[in-house]
DNA sequence: ATAATGTAAACGAACGATTGCTTAAAACAA
DNA sequence: TTGTTTTAAGCAATCGTTCGTTTACATTAT
């Protein structure tokens, strides 16, 4: 029972802050309001995490972990080229999906003045490209050209985070809550067909598709 | 002279304001280290802007003044498909280049809890889409089509800000600043090419062309 | 010409509120 | 009892903002 009430305090105030994180950015959120909304004490924050920063790094290494366990497998399959593009845009939405809050805060690029995280940042970043090597080169980006660098799976990615970024800034806001309720299953089915449409064939080639 | 010096004094919390808030995010940063960097009394920036948040207001207007006034007579031109396309990823990575202050901090899609602040967010997001209606159309956007919406322009913008976040981010940290000097004119030239061609001929077709 | 008035810019000090964090004791389970 | 979990209270520091005052210069009146 302990180790249970345990785990619930903490998981509360994981997902407290990370939600709260996820709307208004770490900076604009105070350990007390994490408090608040996690119904539990001021002190068990430093209690289980030991400092503020600590629930950012618990957030980071969730988010980067699931990241990784879940591309890697695709990123290492043996497909055609085109098919094996469509199944990591499939994959990565999805995952954006269902992790929207974890990625939101975890992926955000806007740099934090605590070396700590962002040191914690880089170490997954560096991980995950050394673990997507074999991906990348399949889609024959050099990784010594900055600019193939600058484009591809790094722009693709952006894209995705951002749409995600913006519905999620959609679902707070009354006003936008209308066009959040329209990204359902059926729009996000679309939606990968499309992004990876615009990825492998471009604006023009959509567009000829589209014509035929 | 008194008019010289007013310029002076509100231009230079302007001016600190604005890196400060692209380095750590607006909620990071206090009133008195923009005092301090801008070599200003704390009072001062109440005195010009009002509150701390009327900075951001006044970057916020700087920033989509400024970008609208940029791409809204590229748009309007009369150009082939192709061209008029290379031509607007030129221009629009060419004001991201020129501006990345400003559009780190009035792009960023954090929401702030600053109701004021989305509001005008929004007027201006709003008032651009509208001005750019033509644009849209011609590359046979569907306004209603939300999935049209979520790619086309909207990508395309989300990479390259991407790209200046990371550009940015980069300049900050020892660790990368080899890879941040690499991006010179020489880059820009062909990273807007690479952009221009993924966006336009995806990256099949970009491939096609590299072999040719 | 000199003195009085007006005005905008800048200053240091302080306001109440909130920040992240710590402590010591209470409540609980084993 | 022993050891763990939760609590309230409080720490120093900082937050955004406002205060009354002073400086510097322009305008007006005498």
């Amino acid at each position: 029972m302990t180790t249970e009430h345990h785990k619930i305090a903490k998981q509360r105030i994981f997902e407290a802050a990370l939600a709260l994180f996820a709307r208004k950015g770490y900076a604009a959120v105070g350990v007390r309001e994490i408090a608040r909304k996690a119904e539990v004490n001021i002190s068990m924050i430093n209690y289980y995490f030991g400092e503020k920063a600590g629930i950012l790094k618990a957030i980071i290494n969730e988010c980067y972990d699931q990241y990784f366990r879940t591309i890697k497998p695709v990123g290492d399959e043996d497909l055609p080229v085109e098919t094996h593009v469509r199944k990591m845009v499939n994959t990565v939405v999805n995952f954006f999906r269902q992790n929207t809050e974890l990625v939101i805060v975890a992926f955000d690029i806007i740099p934090l003045d605590i070396p700590e995280v962002m040191e914690l940042k880089t170490k997954w970043i560096t991980g995950i490209r050394e673990g997507m090597a074999n991906f990348r080169k399949k889609l024959g980006i050099d990784s010594q050209d900055i600019v193939q660098e600058g484009i591809g799976p790094t722009a693709l990615i952006a894209v995705i985070l951002n749409h995600f970024q913006s519905k999620y800034a959609a679902e707070q806001y009354p006003q936008f809550k209308e066009y959040a309720a329209q990204l359902n299953d059926e729009f996000y089915k679309k939606y990968i067909d499309a992004l990876s449409d615009l990825f492998l064939y471009g604006y023009m080639g959509k567009k000829n598709k589209e014509e035929k």
